[in-house]
DNA sequence: TGGTCCAGATGGACTAGACAATTGAGACTG
DNA sequence: CAGTCTCAATTGTCTAGTCCATCTGGACCA
């Protein structure tokens, strides 16, 4: 790992690859602080740019963090099981919570939620996604969940204008038994989904509202929902920081696979 | 999105926001150049070091590239579908190739594969999710999968060595019938699986295999599968790059939801 | 024609140094 | 004792400039 930085690498580069060892080997671990950048500065031999150069590597692939005025800090990652699958269960008669709430009261922790429902024009990925054309009105129910008041994913739901007009859909207020469940009772149960996950780095907006600092990627998970004649109802558009999730799910071979 | 950029904004950011809007905007498109460093200078007033930090920002973003001395340079990105699911399919009587062979084929491209066999001792990670202690000893199948002779992802299937020493899992040859078949004839078909999917930056080992540029982010898939007896046989690591693929899976709804 | 070589354009790495911004800890004050 | 102030340590931003590495295209030559 370090071998192929040493030779004739850029200095910046074999800084790098120095405290990258040093985390990767355990020789550092989530919370411990690096030296500061004149300390490597002198270590190395090099201007203080050249340092802030290589431990600008490790920051954009999530290693470290900078925290001024204090130095910079082995990263830490703790992963919230993210489960695709078990959004179609059905769940308990009476369910007080949905399900993402409910798995964090689970792990001892306090769930919260920022709603924002607004009409916008769809721009063309959720147009395709609804069979709708670009610029139609669609209902934009925007969520940011927190855990502990930190934010920890985005939840935006898109539905036909048509579809929820009028209903509690359009309020601001939490919907404890899900979103799903009053769209079947406005006339339109799901059927099936087509999950879509991408990987990609997050743009300022999602910057923004999940306070992400650099070098985390995020899933965009578009779950589109349809009915059982085949047609789109909603489109949610998760987006988890990669840092802070594991996405999660589970195969049953459909027969047994014999020789 | 430029708006909370432009008041008193460092001037790399706002670099960078100028940019980025043009690109998001669609006035560059894919494969467009931006100006050189020398001519973003004079235009914002600054000296070249500080265009550099901007343009940066976009490069660790994913949104361009640097090429040498050509020029600064839209990126492009292009979806492959990666389907988790359809690994648990049945395929037709005499199947030539594997899923993701055959998959590509049927796009009009170019599949091939470098296959590497090793007998590796399993880091923490695997020997989790084989029920293993850390240290013992696995084989390792690693495959860089090509395509037009591209890398595009990494499938490193692990096992636990008992299971298939002697096999002809331990050659490195490409085995059409799949290492699940294969599986299955040595006495431990597959009965269900549990796929996790993290997101993070992709470390140099990653980066070299998968010739990786600068501001990708990787989909890291454990795909453990386990006999009807709940024993694990096999994991497989596979890594996505995120510029080059999407994840997709399709759910049912188990009963009908009725209100 | 066809190959070789070289100059110029452009990004990559680095030095040297200045000043700003942030924030915890410790000193100070009422 | 509780609140407030100040300061030092550290990272953040930027300037100004040097030299290097890489590739294209045109000039030149056999």
């Amino acid at each position: 790992m370090a071998a192929e930085q040493r030779a004739g690498a850029p200095a910046y580069q074999r800084i790098a690859a120095t405290y990258r060892d040093q985390i990767r080997s355990g020789e550092l671990t989530p919370g411990d602080r690096l030296p500061t950048e004149a300390d490597i500065a002198a270590r190395f031999g090099v201007v203080r740019q050249t340092v802030r150069n290589g431990l600008g590597v490790l920051i954009t692939d999530g290693l470290i963090v900078a925290r001024r005025p204090h130095g910079y800090f082995v990263r830490d990652r703790e992963h919230m099981v993210y489960r695709p699958q078990q959004k179609s269960r059905p769940r308990p008669a009476t369910p007080a919570m949905d399900r993402f709430s409910q798995q964090i009261v689970d792990e001892g922790r306090t769930p919260s939620q920022l709603i924002q429902v607004s009409l916008i024009q769809a721009g063309p990925d959720l147009a395709q996604r609804l069979g709708l054309d670009p610029g139609d009105a669609i209902v934009a129910r925007r969520r940011v969940r927190l855990i502990n008041g930190e934010p920890t994913n985005l939840n935006d739901s898109h539905f036909p204008l048509d579809l929820v007009k009028d209903s509690e859909i359009m309020s601001p207020a939490y919907l404890p038994r899900g979103t799903d469940q009053v769209l079947a009772e406005l006339g339109h149960p799901q059927h099936h989904a087509i999950d879509e996950i991408f990987v990609r780095m997050p743009n300022p907006e999602e910057i923004h509202r999940l306070s992400l600092g650099p070098g985390t990627p995020v899933a965009v998970h578009y779950d589109t929902g349809y009915t059982a004649d085949g047609r789109p109802v909603q489109c949610a558009v998760n987006v988890l920081p990669g840092d802070r999730h594991k996405i999660v799910f589970e195969r049953h071979w459909p027969t047994t696979v014999t020789a």
